[in-house]
RNA sequence: UGGGGAGUCGUCUAAUGGCAAGACUACGGGCUCUGGAUCCGUCUAUCGGGGUUCGAAUCCCUGCUCCCCAGCCA
């Protein structure tokens, strides 16, 4: 399947598998299985508990499961299952004929749940939620016993079948477990196992009219599937002894849970809260718009699986609290995408030069290597005519220290084609730059025998009467923070988006692009990676994402030129 | 102030009583028909205080800081 064994590294979960499987434990199986609930678009943060689950499976030549935590049809809907099938698939991973859904156990669940009651340990209780809350305790002060406590089995069981069959209103009764009201761990003081919700279910309809509770179900559904290990994230510790008491109870198959930190990510957010407010308020165009840190809208912005996964390998397993640098991210996906994308030119900023010397009406058709990188990709013609276009921020009138591109009287090379002198700068009567008239050097030709002659700058540019016009969205952080939680008092994290995390351009490119395919990555030379958008683009109008730009380091000198004049 | 966790370069992660390592970031330089890529180099860390030990990031004691838990969410 995977091929990645690059970033590989040792942490603290493969040392307990390896010790297990050393110890013969589990007969020396190794089952995990990656358990999303279907309420939302899977994001970057999920991806890492699905690299770590599948990842170890591979790793230890076991099995990983894909299941849906479907509990709760109050938040879940089959868009999120279906995002969440392609997103898993896409991410490069598959589960063979191992997809489940906690649904498919609800009889089960129930039937344990009856074996619960019976065995004395869980009860039907008729305190209200606001009742359960007062008779919880606190963080400091111990609970108390719900007066319903004591009821005799049979009145459980009749209670808890008549909730089943529908006799009872949502939220009138429940079934909790019969642990401990002065527990110190919260978690233990009578849990709710099913509570009343007559509510359709996206699988199984109007079939069920109570739904187990997580604790209840996470642990039977990972013991049914004899999952060996249960990883889950660190706010899941306190919830451990719950889940190893409900299996211990039951005498079932008990797998280990262990716990890992979740990932955060500079300049974003990775709840689903937020994801769905954001999607909901209109700040983003959808779970997909390019500037999300979910799956989709990576994978529209132009991610390749192999960064996402390159990521989530190198971040790696702990039980820290962290904020990865999303510069991380963007290393991985400029690593991968410099090997495998064709250099293409395309001007942003449209500047128009005037070649003088250069015969109106010829058009040259020159050589273009399509990828320095890769041999393989070959060449391409590009047209190169007396009139075109390059980018305003190429030229500087008054050019500052260390500025080598164009500028009054200077040289410069044209990428795969002549070196040319700026001559005269044509201005309108408000002194705006209208044109650039220049000179070139037939000698110079990119490719012959004495076109070597050094000049500092190399511009990528496009003709003007033989380039495309496309439409360019370039997207930024969407957070303007690094932690967008960071907030003036009473403000909350949307007061923190970045208001130019998307700017749309009118672009030239090259005339071989029209054939440009949804979903096809390039390099836009010297400017950054982009992709045909999925959904947006078509052969009358492209559209491309930046998926992100190349590293600049003349964007860091001219922003510490700018801080020193300040 | 109950319980559960966690503290190592700016960030993430290693080191499992024996030279604190790597990646990213930042910075400097070589090379370059992409100010890209690449190559070379530099900076920066064991939360504090005690103790055990020839030797402590690691073991012990103590203090501090941060995170999670009072859903009929997961």
């Amino acid at each position: 399947m995977i091929e990645d064994t690059t970033t590989r590294s040792k942490n603290f979960i493969k040392e307990i598998i390896a010790a297990d499987l050393a110890k013969g434990k589990n007969d020396s199986r190794v089952q995990t299985r990656f358990p999303p609930e279907p309420n939302g678009y899977l994001h970057i943060g999920h991806a890492k508990s699905i690299v770590l689950n599948f990842g170890l499976a591979d790793e230890y030549q076991g099995h990983c499961n894909l299941r849906f935590d479907d509990t709760n049809p109050v938040k879940e809907e089959e868009e999120y299952i279906q995002s969440i099938i392609e997103d898993v698939r896409w991410l490069g991973y598959d589960w063979e004929d191992r997809l489940y859904f906690a649904s498919d156990y609800f009889n089960r669940l129930y039937e344990l749940a009856e074996q619960l009651v019976k065995s004395g340990k869980a009860f039907v209780c008729d305190l209200t939620a606001q009742q359960i809350r007062e008779y919880r305790g606190t963080l400091t002060d111990p609970g108390k016993n719900s007066p319903f406590r004591d009821r005799p089995i049979e009145e459980n069981l009749d209670l808890l079948r008549r909730m089943r069959a529908g006799e009872f209103q949502d939220g009138s009764r429940v079934l909790r477990a019969k642990i401990d009201m002065t527990s110190p761990n919260l978690n233990m003081r009578d849990p709710v196992i099913y509570r009343i919700l007559h509510t359709e279910h996206p699988r199984t309809k109007d079939t069920w009219c109570i739904y187990p509770m997580y604790d209840w179900a996470h642990g039977l559904e990972d013991s049914i599937e004899k999952i060996t290990h249960s990883l889950c994230t660190l706010e899941f510790e306190d919830h451990r002894p719950l889940y190893d008491w409900y299996l211990i109870q039951l005498g079932v198959y008990r797998p280990q849970q262990i716990e890992f930190a979740r990932l955060n990510l500079s300049y974003t957010v990775l709840s689903k809260r937020k994801l769905l407010q954001l999607v909901q308020e209109g700040h983003v165009t959808g779970w997909d718009d390019p500037r999300m840190p979910t799956i989709s809208g990576l994978r529209r912005r132009g991610y390749t699986p192999e960064s996402i996964r390159h990521f989530c390998e190198r971040v790696g397993i702990a039980k820290k609290d962290n904020i990865a640098d999303i510069a991380l991210l963007e290393y991985y996906i400029r690593e991968d995408l410099n090997k495998r994308t064709s250099r293409v030119m395309a001007v942003l900023n449209p500047l128009k030069i005037i070649i003088d010397n250069y015969p109106v009406g010829q058009v040259e058709q020159l050589e273009a290597i399509n990828n320095p990188e890769d041999a393989e990709a070959g060449i391409r013609t590009i047209p190169f005519s007396r009139e075109l276009y390059i980018e305003q921020e190429d030229f500087q009138e008054e050019p500052h220290r260390k500025f080598f591109r164009l500028a009054p009287g200077r040289e410069v090379r044209l990428k795969h084609a002549y070196i040319i002198k700026c001559e005269e700068i044509v201005k309108d009567e408000m002194g705006n730059i209208l044109e650039i008239h220049c000179s070139y050097d037939p000698q110079t030709k990119s490719g012959d025998a004495q076109s070597n002659r050094k000049v500092k700058g190399t511009l990528h540019w496009v003709s003007v009467t033989n380039s495309i016009e496309a439409e360019v969205r370039l997207y930024d952080r969407l957070f303007v923070k690094a932690n967008p939680d960071d907030v003036e008092e009473g403000a909350d994290f949307k007061s923190n988006l970045n208001p130019q995390s998307l700017e749309i351009k009118s672009a030239r490119v090259e005339p071989g692009l029209l054939e440009a395919q949804p979903g096809d990555r390039f390099q836009f030379l010297r400017r950054g990676y982009f992709c045909v958008d999925i959904k947006d683009s078509t052969p009358e109008k492209l559209v491309f994402n930046r998926t992100v730009p190349l590293r600049d380091s003349w964007a860091r000198i001219e922003k510490m030129n700018a801080r020193q004049k300040q």
